[in-house]
DNA sequence: CGGTCCGTTGAGTTTAATCAAGAAACGTGG
DNA sequence: CCACGTTTCTTGATTAAACTCAACGGACCG
């Protein structure tokens, strides 16, 4: 059964009917983990690749201080660094947010494919420089951006992902995070995630509710944001044309 | 002759004479820059992949306010993802500090090197992840860390960096930045930066004067900086131990 | 030796955090 | 399907952190 990661590879590179049925077999292996569990922690020795089937997780840290550091999102289609297994130790913990069906890849079949097929290393190499990027883009919001340009900066980034995925154009798109959640993945505190919301919200540019994000204004909302097109997009077009 | 990229990537996998060999005549390429040239811009094609072999460098982008978010420093035997040739377009800019050395590896080279050698590839893939992770490290100080903290704690990871390098342990280290470079690093303003910098040297725990940074109290920085010693350390350690 | 960065300091302002408390939504077991 | 406990959301008042603006001395460079 085709599943997200394969439909995201498929985008990045020219995937023969090979090298679909190899992924399709390598992410056979499907836990359903609840929300809120950890699929490994800082400090223990990195086991398996993950690979989120449905339902979103998110990498993130806590600091001597207790409070919590989420440092990227991880929705259906996206997985850990191939070569996690290199190192000896985890540096942060993953957690599912939602409920969630995560596939497992152990290190030796992940090698073998890598061996084996050029277009599928070509894709998840191609999938991991774009993770790159977006850590780099996280890092510029945190440092530059105020909080609501962050904010409306994050939802855009979410909102083209998920578009991504469904391949759907809508106004509006589940978004299963608390502003809790949002707080710790943006450096702020939920107090004033909050305000900056219900700014967005009277301004008639976004709003959030009920675990959902309706974008009211899209070109308000690019605009606040100070969002770049290009980083997330055209990246995401043209990929495989190169080759 | 031996380079910094060479002995770095030595500590990372162990390397055949053959691979050395390899390794040093892909570096053969080099060319000097001066302090504060682009070596590539954000929009560019991706060229070569860039390898500092002495000076300083840095990834950094700009905001359309003008602004400059630096996302990473670059010191000598750092590169740029491997695989960057994939991507269409840059995404950030990459501009020497110092004057520099700096080698340049055709695509085409690299993924013959990568198709050759495991040891070479595994080395590169390490030094990846150790990127990778320090991407990280910096979005959790960016997101919460309180300024004195965020200074502290990058002062201990370009110290760790450097004192790799050099195999020496000393009080004190060259750092070739200027505290408008600091502040663009850790998305402060210079103001903020040089009280941060007089704080920390009235409480007697490091210092920074003609582009030197004299660490007077090495547990007390630590300490302020919250810095987890495993987060560089242990991975530089025994990554080779695992094969 | 003049110009241009770079570092330093003070005063006032803005932004976001903290503290506190109540309302709404959600989940679960009876 | 309701009652109850828990999380999540919301808002106000106050405090703390960092930015802005402004000015000047010092270092470095050609």
């Amino acid at each position: 059964m085709i599943n997200a990661f394969v439909r995201k590879l498929s985008g990045l590179a020219d995937l023969a009917e090979d090298d679909v049925a190899t992924l399709i077999a390598s992410t056979s292996q499907v836990r359903q983990f609840a929300a809120r569990r950890d699929l490994i922690r800082e400090g223990d020795r990195p086991g398996p690749v993950f690979v989120v089937l449905s339902g979103w997780a998110c990498r993130y840290k806590i600091l001597p201080s207790g409070t919590r550091q989420v440092t990227s999102f991880m929705l259906p289609g996206d997985s850990c660094d191939l070569h996690i297994g290199i190192l000896d130790e985890m540096d942060h913990s993953i957690q599912t947010i939602t409920k969630a069906s995560i596939a497992t890849i152990p290190r030796a079949v992940m090698e073998d494919m890598l061996d084996r097929s050029p277009a599928i290393g070509r894709a998840l190499y191609a999938a991991q420089l774009i993770d790159e990027a977006t850590l780099r883009a996280w890092i510029v919001s945190m440092g530059r951006r105020s909080s609501v340009e962050r904010v409306a900066h994050l939802m855009c980034e979410l909102y083209l992902r998920l578009q991504g995925l469904t391949g759907m154009v809508s106004a509006s798109v589940e978004l299963p995070v608390s502003q809790l959640l949002l707080a710790d993945a943006l450096g702020m505190t939920p107090v004033h995630i909050n305000r900056v919301l219900r700014g967005l919200r009277e301004a008639g540019v976004m709003e959030i509710s009920r675990r959902s994000l309706r974008i009211t204004d899209p070109a308000g909302l690019v605009q606040v944001a100070g969002f770049d097109e290009n980083y997330l997009h055209r990246r995401l077009k043209t990929i495989k044309s190169i080759y």
